[in-house]
DNA sequence: TCAATTAGGACCGCAGTGGTACTATTTAAA
DNA sequence: TTTAAATAGTACCACTGCGGTCCTAATTGA
């Protein structure tokens, strides 16, 4: 749960394919993105369409035409590519401020999930995408798994500790 | 995007509202707990079954009957809420191992959406029911945001800094 | 015994996701 | 100049699953 779309997951993978070979300002048609990925081509188009819209990609049309990155794979971050895809990064509701939920004033959590997100989003904020090919860092990979879950903030940890979930 | 459902935000208010009074151990009936929060009945009902069927809530039934909390609010985090009403924690399809994704021999990503998914998942799990109604202790707070955003971590940080979301 | 509960289903409308199709426009290359 | 290969844009649709409702047991304090 708490599940990305296929869609901006798709986002991730398309962009990813740009920095396979060494020279990341390539040229790649939705066609042969389509291939590479094994994803129905109308589906790469539309996506491919949205992160230009976004400002990730560059388009070239015509015979011979297709997308190259807009700037260097390790200044685009994950969120980035997500949001072009999905929209706005909201977790709940409430945080993209509609405003009328009725229940806002006796809503005990609200301000708290609006913190939430901003951390959640940080995270993917600070992940790159020339981090999603390579491992990622290993500096990268222990603040998000051992100080994040909670060692050393409080005096007294106030939820137990648990196995990490295991990674393939 | 990268929504939570309803249903999971609502598992959350309705827990926090068991520690809005000094006892926390109280019995709370689910028509109570509709009143206080504003939220339909049977949709109150059918949260606090998740909650009890998945062990976080114990209830008590026949007259006067209700629910109360299964153990201290500080030891229940915002992941287990989570997951009690929306099931396993899995960011993308591929996370929750189905297998029978056709892209998986090629998908360049899948390793590290494994662990992003646990990053993420680490945050909620750092953050406990007594968390979220107070405003977060700022340690944790300026962990999640600052840290978290990628400043110190890499010798020269790979993606840009841009202006820290506005929190209300 | 009665009334107030929870337990456990079945059920359903509907929005939004994932995916398709078609037409117009652009442009390198023959 | 023509043609074919691209992207742009938009309309369209099937289907899943979310959010929500309702009904019938089973339980239990009063």
């Amino acid at each position: 749960m708490i599940r990305m779309s296929k869609l901006a997951d798709y986002g991730l993978v398309l962009m990813t394919q740009f920095l396979r070979s060494p020279d990341s300002d390539q040229n790649l048609s939705a066609r042969q993105l389509a291939v590479e990925t094994r994803l129905p081509l109308p589906v790469v188009s539309k996506v491919l369409k949205a992160l230009t819209r976004e400002g990730l990609l560059v388009s070239h049309r015509g015979a011979s035409g297709g997308y190259s990155l807009s700037k260097a794979p390790s200044r685009i971050s994950v969120a980035e590519v997500l949001e072009a895809v999905e929209g706005p990064f909201a977790m709940t509701e409430c945080v993209e401020g509609s405003g009328d939920c009725r229940r806002e004033l006796v809503c005990p959590v609200r301000s708290n999930w609006q913190r939430i997100n901003v951390a959640v989003k940080n995270v993917l904020d600070a992940i790159s995408l020339q981090d999603m090919l390579e491992p990622l860092p290993q500096s990268l990979v222990t603040l998000l798994t051992d100080e994040a879950a909670g060692t050393g903030l409080d005096p007294e940890p106030h939820v137990e500790r648990r196995e990490p979930c295991e990674v393939a």
